[in-house]
DNA sequence: ATAATAGTTCTTTTT
DNA sequence: GAACTATTAT
C-alpha cells in the first residue's frame, strides 16, 4: 500500500523535504516536540507519512539516535514497510531502529532477560493452538466439563486476565471460594500456569504481560530499556490493551538517580542524559490512532486507552487529522453517515478535495454464489477497464465467506489470494514438522514432544504414553527422560524400540542444532522420521498435497536462511509463531485479495467489495449480546468502506448457506444508514425479494443444474478411477456448487483436455446455455470467453468451470 | 494400536 | 461442512 499525499493549497514550497507537500496538521505532527503528543488520524488522513517522517526527523537532525527509538506497529508487514520508508528518507542512518510489533519487541527483551525470572531464553511460544491443546489436557485431568467448563471458555477467560495483568495469585484473591465452577476455573489457571512454565513457554499474551511483570519486578533492567528508548512511537494505539499501555507506561517512566548510577557502574553511557536530579528524564511519546477504527476489544483492546490519553499524560499536545487523501467524496459522505450513529465518539468528519467520485454500487444475490459471482463479473469488467487484479479486494465478516467467492473466482479464471484465513501454519502437518523443529530447541517442551510422538505412526499409542508420563511424574523427570529410559518401563520390545529410536533421532539433531542451519535440521529430522516418506507412501491422494507442503516448509526454512545467514532455529520459530495474516501481503502483484474486514486494517485499493452486509453476519450474531458490541460492528463497516480510494461495491445475499443449512438473510441495519442517493443498486433487496421482473439468474441456474442432463457425461478425463468418478458426478447432481469445498487437493472437478474453439455452444451449471467466442490461454490456464444466451459474457478457466460442450 | 464409521457440536474477528 | 468424539471391527 502507499500513500500519497497530494500538496495541499495551505502548505507551499518550503525547503524542508521532511515537510514537503503536507498539510499544516500533518506538518506541524512531524514538526511537534515534547513529552507526549496524540495524533488523531481519521482514515487515509496519511498517518504512515507522518509518522515516518517523524521519526527520520529525529534521526536527521541528530536529535536521536537510531538506537533510541523504538516505533510499535500493529502487524510486521506495517513495521517493514515504515522501516523502508525511513529508510528511503535517511539511508542507512535509520539502521538499529526497534521497529516491530508489540509482540515481536517483547520476545526481544523477554529472551535476553529470561533468565532473570524462570525461563531459559530458549524459550519457546504457543499460540493460541498450543495454548488450547494444553488447556484441552488439563480440563480432562481435572474432569472441568462437569462443572460446565469449556476449552474456549477457559482460554478466553485466561487470556482476558493477562490482558489485564491479572496473575493466579491475584485472581485468587478475588473470587468467590464457594462457588465449585470459579475454584475450579482457579485451579485451571493455576495448572496452565505451571505447565507453561515447566515447558519453558509463553503464551501470546504472556509475551507483553510477563515482559511488564518483568520491569516492574527488576527495575534495573526497566531502567536499561528506559535509558535506552528515548523516544517511543505507537500506531494504531486504539486498539491497545491494558498490558500493552502498561507496557508503555513502564518504558517511558523516569529513571531514578540511584538506578542511573547503578547502570553507569555497569558500563552504561549516562552522562548526558542525566537531568538536574541526577535522573534520567522519561522518553517522549508519540501516539497515532482513530477511534472510530478500534475494532479489537474482543481480544481486549481498550478504547479509554487513546479517549483519556490527554488524562494519562499530563500535557499533551493532541493533533487533528481530518483530511483525506484516500477516497472520493461519496465513499467518505457514506463513512461519515455510518459512523455518525456511534453516539459516544468524538466528533470528526473526513473530507476531501477530490471530487464526487463514482456511485457506490449495491448488489443482492439471491444465494451467497450469487453475489459472488457478481463480484466476480465486476471485478472482469473493471479488469478490462484498466484497473490491475491487484488493486482490488474483496472484505468479508468471516472467514468461512471464502468459500463461495473461492469457488466462483477459480470458475472464472479471476487470480485470487486469500490472506489469513487457515494459514499454511495451521496444517496438520506443518504442525507435525514444526513441533519437530521444536522439541529440538525446546527439550522442555511436552506438547510438541506429544504431538510428534506418534507421528507418523510408530505404535505409541496413548496406553503407551501414559506408562511413560507416569515414569516421568515418579522420577520428577521431563517426558524425554522417559523416552530416554524406555526399557525400564516393562513395554513390548517393538514399542521400546520405536521409542528408544526417536529419543536417538531427537538426540542426535539436537547435537547438531546450535550450529547447523535450520533447513539442514529439518531436513535430518524429515529424513529420520520418515515423515514425508509415509505421506507419500499413501494411497489417499491428500498426503500427496500434505507431503508437497512439508517440502514447501523446507523451502521456507532455506529462504529463511538466505534471509537471516545467522538466524537461529529459535529466530525462525518465533518469526513464524507472530507473523500476522496482513504479513503475508508481499507479492500480491497480479492477484485480487480477499481478507476479512479485521486484517483490512490499514490497507487501501482502488476498488473495494464488501461481501455479506447482512444482519447476523455483519453485525455479527454473536456481537448483540456483548457490551458495545454493535458498536464496534459499525466501526468494521466504516473501516471497510474507508479503504476504497475510488470504486466501493456493497452486496449481500438474501440466503446464506451456513454451517450446511440455508437461511435466509436480511439486509444489514448499516445501509439504511448511508444516504440512498449515494447508492446505485444493480439490485436491491427489494427487487431481489420480489423475484419480479429482473433476471432471476441463479433461479434459473437452479432448474437448469437438477435437470439430470449433465451427470450422463463423463467431466473426470484422467487420473481419477472410476470410483472418484460416480461420486462426483452424485455429487454434481445434487450439489453443485460444493465440489471445491476441499481445497488440499486443489481442485477435484477437471475437464481435462476439453477442447473447446470459438464458436462451439457449451452448457454452464449457473448460467445455462451460450457460444465460446474466443479462447485464450495455454495448458492448465486456457480461458474461455463465452456469450451466454442469458447471462450475458463471462470468462472461464476451461479446466475447472462446470461446462459441457453441446 | 489403529482404521473406519457414526454421531455430535459448533464457528467472529487475531497477535 | 468440518472437526472432534465415541464406538466399533480388524
Amino acid at each position: 500500500m502507499t500513500i500519497v499525499l497530494e500538496p495541499s493549497d495551505a502548505a507551499g514550497g518550503s525547503g524542508d523535504p521532511l515537510t514537503a507537500g503536507l498539510n499544516p496538521q500533518q506538518k506541524e505532527a512531524v514538526e511537534y516536540r515534547g513529552q507526549s503528543l496524540l495524533i488523531v488520524a481519521g482514515a487515509g488522513s496519511g498517518k504512515t507519512s507522518v509518522l515516518t517522517r517523524r521519526i527520520a526527523g529525529l534521526l536527521a537532525t541528530r536529535e536521536a539516535w537510531p538506537s533510541q527509538i523504538l516505533a510499535i506497529t500493529f502487524t510486521n508487514k506495517a513495521a517493514a514497510e515504515m522501516r523502508e520508508r525511513v529508510a528511503h528518507l535517511v539511508g542507512q542512518a535509520g539502521e538499529g531502529m526497534w521497529i516491530s510489533t508489540f509482540h515481536s519487541a517483547c520476545v526481544r527483551i523477554l529472551r535476553r532477560e529470561a533468565e532473570q525470572f524462570g525461563f531459559t531464553k530458549s524459550f519457546t511460544i504457543y499460540d493460541s493452538a498450543d495454548s488450547r491443546a494444553l488447556l484441552k489436557r488439563i480440563l480432562k485431568e481435572l474432569d472441568a466439563d462437569q462443572l460446565g467448563l469449556t476449552v474456549s471458555m477457559a482460554s478466553g477467560k485466561i487470556s482476558k486476565l493477562k490482558n489485564e495483568l491479572s496473575d493466579v495469585e491475584s485472581y485468587s484473591r478475588q473470587i468467590n471460594m464457594n462457588d465449585p465452577q470459579e475454584v475450579m476455573f482457579l485451579e485451571i489457571f493455576r495448572q496452565y500456569t505451571r505447565e507453561l512454565q515447566r515447558a519453558n513457554a509463553f503464551d501470546f499474551d504472556d509475551l507483553i504481560a510477563q515482559t511488564v511483570y518483568l520491569f516492574r519486578a527488576f527495575p534495573h533492567v526497566a531502567a536499561q530499556y528506559q535509558r535506552r528508548f528515548r523516544h517511543i512511537l505507537v500506531d494504531e494505539y486504539q486498539d491497545t490493551n491494558h498490558a500493552q499501555y502498561s507496557l508503555i507506561r513502564e518504558l517511558t517512566r523516569p529513571v531514578q538517580a540511584d538506578l542511573v548510577d547503578e547502570l553507569e557502574r555497569g558500563g552504561q553511557f549516562v552522562q548526558s542524559m542525566r537531568d538536574g536530579s541526577g535522573g534520567i528524564p522519561g522518553a517522549s511519546l508519540t501516539v497515532v490512532g482513530d477511534s472510530d477504527q478500534s475494532i479489537y476489544a474482543f481480544r481486549g483492546a481498550d478504547i479509554r486507552n487513546i479517549v483519556e490519553f490527554e488524562r494519562d499524560f499530563p500535557n499533551s499536545k493532541v493533533i487533528l487529522l481530518e483530511q483525506n487523501y484516500r477516497s472520493t467524496q461519496n465513499i467518505l459522505d457514506a463513512a461519515n453517515a455510518v459512523i455518525s450513529n456511534n453516539f459516544d465518539r468524538q466528533a470528526k468528519n473526513l473530507f476531501t478535495t477530490v471530487g464526487a467520485g463514482s456511485k457506490i454500487v449495491g448488489f443482492t444475490g439471491y444465494t451467497g454464489h450469487d453475489e459472488a459471482q457478481f463480484v466476480a463479473d465486476e471485478i472482469a469488467a473493471l479488469h478490462e477497464s484498466g484497473t490491475d487484479y491487484k488493486d482490488m479486494a474483496v472484505f468479508y465478516r468471516t472467514n468461512s465467506q471464502t468459500r463461495a467467492l473461492e469457488e466462483i473466482f477459480i470458475r472464472s479464471a479471476i487470480p485470487y489470494r486469500v490472506l489469513g484465513g487457515t494459514k499454511f501454519y495451521e496444517r496438520a502437518e506443518i504442525k507435525d514438522a514444526m513441533a519437530y523443529l521444536i522439541t529440538v530447541a525446546n527439550p522442555a517442551d511436552p506438547l510438541a514432544l506429544r504431538r510428534i510422538m506418534n507421528v507418523p505412526k510408530r505404535g505409541i499409542g496413548p496406553a503407551t504414553e501414559t506408562a511413560m508420563q507416569r515414569w516421568a511424574d515418579t522420577n520428577e523427570a521431563p517426558l524425554r527422560d522417559a523416552m530416554r529410559n524406555a526399557d525400564q518401563l516393562g513395554l513390548g520390545p517393538k514399542v521400546t524400540g520405536a521409542i528408544t529410536s526417536l529419543a536417538k533421532l531427537l538426540d542426535d539433531v539436537q547435537a547438531t542444532a546450535a550450529t547447523a542451519p535450520v533447513h539442514e535440521i529439518l531436513s535430518a529430522l524429515i529424513a529420520g522420521s520418515g515423515l514425508v516418506e509415509v505421506l507419500r507412501a499413501s494411497r489417499d491422494p491428500q498426503d500427496e498435497a500434505r507431503a508437497e507442503n512439508i517440502d514447501e516448509l523446507v523451502a521456507v526454512t532455506k529462504e529463511f536462511q538466505k534471509n537471516n545467514p545467522d538466524g537461529t532455529l529459535l529466530d525462525f520459530l518465533t518469526e513464524v509463531t507472530l507473523v500476522a495474516a496482513a504479513d503475508d501481503l508481499d507479492d500480491t502483484s497480479g492477484t485480487v485479495s480477499l481478507m476479512t474486514l479485521h486484517t483490512a486494517k490499514g490497507l487501501e485499493y482502488e476498488a473495494v467489495f464488501l461481501t455479506g452486509v447482512e444482519e447476523d453476519l455483519l453485525p455479527h450474531r454473536m456481537s448483540a449480546s456483548e457490551p458495545g458490541g454493535p458498536s464496534e460492528e459499525r466501526r468494521l463497516f466504516y473501516v471497510g468502506i474507508t479503504r476504497a480510494r475510488q470504486r466501493l461495491f456493497l452486496s449481500l445475499a438474501m440466503t446464506r448457506a451456513q454451517f450446511g443449512e440455508v437461511n435466509v438473510a436480511m439486509p444489514s441495519r448499516y445501509l439504511q444508514e448511508i444516504p440512498v442517493e449515494l447508492i446505485d443498486w444493480k439490485q436491491s433487496p427489494g427487487m431481489a425479494n420480489s423475484r419480479g421482473g429482473t433476471q432471476p439468474r441463479a433461479l434459473n441456474a437452479r432448474r437448469e443444474g437438477g435437470d439430470g442432463n449433465r451427470g450422463a457425461t463423463p467431466r473426470a478425463s484422467g487420473g481419477y478411477g472410476s470410483g472418484s468418478y460416480d461420486r462426483a458426478t452424485a455429487a454434481a447432481k445434487t450439489k453443485p456448487k460444493t465440489e471445491w469445498a476441499n481445497r488440499v487437493t486443489g481442485t477435484v472437478r477437471d475437464n481435462g483436455d476439453m477442447e473447446l474453439e470459438a464458436g462451439d455452444r457449451i452448457s454452464h451449471v449457473d448460467f445455462g446455455e451460450g457460444r465460446v467466442m474466443a479462447v485464450t490461454g495455454i495448458g492448465a490456464r486456457r480461458i474461455a470467453e463465452v456469450l451466454f444466451d442469458g447471462a450475458g459474457r463471462k470468462k472461464l478457466l476451461i479446466k475447472v468451470a462446470p461446462i459441457e460442450k453441446i
